[in-house]
Order: structure tokens, then sequence, then C-alpha cells
DNA sequence: ATAAACTTTCAATAATTTTTGAAAACATAA
DNA sequence: TTATGTTTTCAAAAATTATTGAAAGTTTAT
């Protein structure tokens, strides 16, 4: 395969996986395209490559600043923005799962305190099994939450080290 | 907070959760109504419930079998379906675990084989930089799927015990 | 065989999400 | 200041995804 045939065909798995992980398409084609580009580009470089409207590179562009996936570069003379990604997996991972639970983790960890705090007839089944469901989704949501907040603290070798030992 | 108002609260974040995450809506709300309901619930039930449509709840249900999270229980003497969900949340990571990763992750894993073997030019940066992210992905998604399978072999107890020594 | 109870299908519709593109805002240079 | 290059905004349009509901299909009972 040429090397551009196989950029195009990363550029779309990635866009693929992202949406089907609740990543808007795009986002994840822009941050695949920065990935694999040695060199910053511009907004410019971007909507040509993927073909994309000028609102929807900035908006995606801006949304990927948010998630800390790319920054901006100045350069020295020139006027036009250029943005670059971060090329490191291990921090794009960190980086991802720090967005996440922040963004969905949390605010359900929240509700499902709130709802372990309910109380009820014993002897209601109802009661019981929505007690025993919500229990046990909190305990999960807290190890979840705990492997993530590991992964914020953890160098990569160290991390998957220890967490693959638990596979001998 | 009553016990009515607690379901509704959960159904509405666990559909929220799924959303985020690549999961339709209604398919999330539906198991979680499943989840906190100690009987099996008929499809009218479950329209009623949450009001859906019949077509609705029918695909859903169909889907929420697909993924390994509910099953059909006949009851004697009656013509009706009834639905359950399997209550255990150990079991229901596995099994989304597994979807997933036959789903998704599987298809990845293929393509980025595929593209860490493209040839190209050592000296341009274009190929090195293509090359080394695609090498990096691919031993992370390595690992991830690594770490799906220990989930699918893994009692409970000793999986999190396992990954939880790692955080001491 | 017919009817009744129930389930499945799927074209049409609705809801949601994404994208566009042109105008406005902003920044720099002349 | 004015012109020029660049970025941002956001209402409207397009694309995608989810839902409906009625007809067709299936199963069981009589």
């Amino acid at each position: 395969m040429e090397l551009a045939a196989a950029k195009l065909k990363f550029i779309e798995a990635w866009g693929k996986l992202g949406s089907e992980w609740g990543i808007n398409r795009t986002m994840a084609q822009v941050h695949a395209l920065l990935l694999i580009s040695p060199e910053a580009l511009t907004t410019e470089d971007i909507m040509e490559s993927l073909s994309i409207s000028r609102g929807n590179a900035n908006m995606t562009l801006r949304d990927l600043i948010g998630w800390g996936l790319i920054e901006k570069q100045h350069k020295a003379g020139e006027r036009k923005e250029y943005f670059f990604a971060d090329k490191d997996v291990w921090n794009i991972s960190r980086q991802v799962a720090k967005e996440r639970k922040k963004r969905e983790l949390e605010p359900v960890l929240k509700i499902l305190g709130e709802l372990s705090a309910v109380e009820g007839d014993e002897k209601d089944p109802n009661y019981t099994t929505f007690k025993k469901s919500i229990t046990d989704i909190n305990k999960l949501a807290v190890n979840v939450d705990k492997t993530f907040e590991a992964m914020l603290k953890a160098e990569e070798s160290w991390f998957w080290g220890s967490v693959l030992k638990v596979f001998k």
C-alpha cells in the first residue's frame, strides 16, 4: 500500500472508531490527520485534506484543544495559526481518560451516590433489587474511576507492566 | 427521594451515559429498567414504562439479547414473552467488553496490522511520523485487547483484587 | 380452518447531530 | 485610518440516527 492510501485508511478508521465511542467523527479524523503529520498544519491545510468547511474545521480544532489533544503554534513572522498534535499515545490516552472521567464518570458517580442513599422497605423486592443493582454499579464505577485515576498518575511502562502482570 | 423517583433518575442517567459512550439511549434505558426490575417484564410493560412504541421496544429488546445482556423467559401457560436482565454487574461488564472487542477493537487491530506493514522512505518525515504513530497506537490497542481478554476470563474478585493492587 | 394473541418488519416520519457558509469580529500592516 | 488577512460565530441546511405505527407474519387454541 502507498503511504498516501495508508494515511487515508488510518484517518477513516480512526474516525469510525471515534464515532463508535461517542466522539464526533470529524474530530477524530482531524486528530488522526495531525497525529500522522510531521509538521503543524493550518486550518486551510485541514479543510483541504479532509474536505470540510472552515466553520467545521474551526470548531473541531477548538474542541480538540479543549480535550488537550492538540495545541496552537505560532510561527514567527506569520499571521496564520498552526495546529500540532501531541504524538505520545500514552499522553493521549491519559488526556482522554481525564476528560471522560470529568465529563461523564463523575456526574454518574454523583447520581449513584444519591441513589445509594434511597431508603425503602427491605421486604419489597422492588426496593431490594433496585438497591442491589445500584450498589453493585456504584462499586464498579468507583473501581473504574480508580483505574482512570491511576492512569493519570502513571508512567506508561509502569502502568502496563503492572496491569499485564495481572494476566500471567 | 422516593423509590419511584429514584428509578426514573437511574433510568435517565443510565440512558445518558450510554449515549455518551455510543450506545443507543433507549437501549440503555430498557436495560436500566430491567436491571432494577425484580420480575421479568413483557414488551407491553416496557412500552408503557418508557413511553416507547411497540416497534422500538421490539428492536431494542432484540439488540439487548444480541449484546447478551438480557434473555427471553417463557412462563408456563402464557403466550407472552418476558424479558429478564442478568443482574450481575461483572457479567454485564464482561459481556459489553466482549462485544465491543469483537465489533470495534478487532476490526481496528486488523487495519493497524496492515498499516504497520506499509513500507517507505526512512528519510521522509511523512513516513517516519506515520510509522511511529501507527506502531504506538497498535501497541496500545494490543494492550487494551489483552485487558479485555483477561476480563473475559476473570472472576470478579480476582480481577479487581489484582488490578487494584497496582494502585497501592 | 379460523380466529385470537402476540411478534416482527420496515417505509415513513421525527428528532438529533453535524456541517455549511457567509457575515461579523478581530488583528496586523501600511 | 483603512485595507487586508485571518478567525469566530451561528442560523440555516444537510446528514444521520432513532422512532413510530400499521401491516404482515407467526404461533397457539378452538
